[in-house]
DNA sequence: AATGAATGAGGATTCATTCAT
DNA sequence: GATGAATGAATCCTCATTCAT
């Protein structure tokens, strides 16, 4: 077998390598070579297999979007009742898969990135819109007027604790982030302040 | 006959073009030789001020975040009493000189650039951290232990904000943003959610 | 079961594909990729059957010229009488066959490529000797001592027509080019010029 | 050692060298470094004043385009009559400036060029029909209605015998091709073949 | 017979930076 | 003060070619 189905596995390798390396140089000026070498493979190779360092970015944010969005759904699976639904929703983007330094960076990257890439825009938004009607589809029915604001809120700590996080260069204690947002969660709801 | 005095105008002019050519660009991937262009001077010129493209960025950034500043003591000078004083802090973040797409473009990128930069770093620290003394400066006084947390949700979901309404590319309603905030100081405050 | 006798067919779907893609590029910086495809195999096996692109490009010059040769050689065949048999050697170079875009491009470059390649070289060498001695052989016994320069000129006349031919990019008036022969073969044996 | 003016200077000297390396190579696979070295700078410095290699060989193609247009124009300067003025013409075609090995090999490879390169088709038509209406501008008093076809001829022949000497590569004897085009004017002018 | 996998080599192009004037 | 001139160092990408299966 003239060593079949090697694809998936380099696309992966690639991705992976290439959040890992955006992750060390700290921005999207990190070349394909260095990706590929990560990789374990020549740079003629991960052309070959993307076509050229943008889709290789792509990829890499698909791939980023896509974890984010399982755990969601995994998270979301176990909850029962509207509280328990929103608090999954909000402690599944402060996982600790989602909270490692390199793909923390990675995402404040292809916010940059999506200034550039009409499909990069376009997987960022289908993210915000997600989010946003997860925690409206739990809030309306506990804050009914109010849930349209509190999501705005919610959805926009979340990205700003994140966006905040990359600069913070301490071992990202996610547990503040987390706990930030869910008493926010608890005051919109209408509990004190805490 | 040499022009006097003409380094200060130079310098201001290559920070303006700086700010603007990565708004335009959409990144930090913006040449000298294109802010020299739109600063009417040559690349070597703007060498020759800067020293170097690392300089002329941090100065573009010095220049933003003073801009900033300004700003917020300017609204403060007018403000009477706590809630008037956070509020005016709130509202100095989304003036439409702060607010200008350019501009949200910038910040964003020095963000990126404070992966890198230790001195993008530290400014970018020296912001946050003056925005957080800001607002706890009027919160302790009204809210006491919650003075805390209610500035790290605030001072997060300014920046959650800043960051989207770089995706947003209408043309900004900074009354939206600003009114979200606004939002989520009164309920920290103590009111209910609207 | 492996596929008996597919080397001839093989190669001769490359010599295709070869020519037919020069006269889509232009010029030789075709890819062996882009000719195996055209031929529906894959680059590694017209390596396999031709060593390498240099072997390709001979292929395919050897066979456009034996196609040329053979058409010469059957026109022969039917003419009865020098005159007969010059009209004949001229119009065969005029065939539709071998005046299809494509194959006028090939000529083109097989010239370029005989600056670097000796075994181009020599074949076109071949061609110009064989359609030299061709037009001699029937010259001679017409009009003597003016032979040699008079093959000279419509040997020279007939390959600046198909250079020509190559930059008119209208559907090839071979009917044009070969009068003009024709009409110099005219004069050539001692007719007034028309 | 910056000076001045050198833009026109290294222009120049770049396309002399594009022509040299052309005919060293023998065809367009010329690249830009060794264009650049052969001019003796660097090949960012010829990316500069050119813009890409497209430009480079267009304005090497101008060169060659223009020096053939003044030798012409030069020999037409002293010609009186018709006839002399014919055999200035095709003399020009010839002589010791434009047979150069390198030359010739410029000529040939930009027919290549021009059929990928619209530029280089229009100046290539240009060259032809300058020729062709220099020849009919002489010929039509002389021979009037036979004037078309002779110029056709004439400019075949001559073009036809560049490409022939492209393989001849033998010292160019000119003095051969430009007598076998003047034996073709005589004829064609109603002497007897010779 | 046939091909997917893989790479080394090379080339066009860009750019920050330096320097002499 | 100001700039044209100049380049070295990258970087993306392509491609002929090889090899294991």
């Amino acid at each position: 077998m003239p060593k079949l189905g090697m694809e998936p596995i380099r696309r992966a390798a690639l991705v992976k390598a290439t959040i890992d390396e955006i992750g060390a140089v700290g921005n999207l000026d990190v070349t394909v070579s260095n990706i590929a070498k990560r990789a374990g493979m020549s740079s003629a190779l991960a052309h070959h297999y993307f076509g050229g360092k943008d889709q290789i970015f792509l990829a890499a944010m698909r791939h980023t979007l896509a974890i984010y969005a399982a755990e969601v759904r995994a998270a979301l699976k176990g909850a029962k009742g509207h509280n328990a639904r929103l608090e999954a929703v909000i402690r599944a983007g402060f996982t600790s898969t989602n909270f490692q330094p390199e793909v923390i960076a990675a995402w404040l990257n292809f916010y940059v990135l999506a200034q550039t890439s009409a499909e990069a825009h376009h997987l960022l938004r289908i993210y915000q819109e997600r989010l946003r009607s997860n925690l409206l589809h739990d809030l309306r029915p506990l804050i009914g007027a109010n849930a349209e604001g509190a999501a705005a809120r919610l959805a926009g700590l979340i990205d700003g604790l994140y966006l905040r996080q990359g600069l913070a260069r301490t071992q990202a204690k996610h547990s503040d982030a987390t706990s930030q947002v869910l008493t926010l969660l608890h005051i919109e709801l209408g509990g004190r302040p805490q």
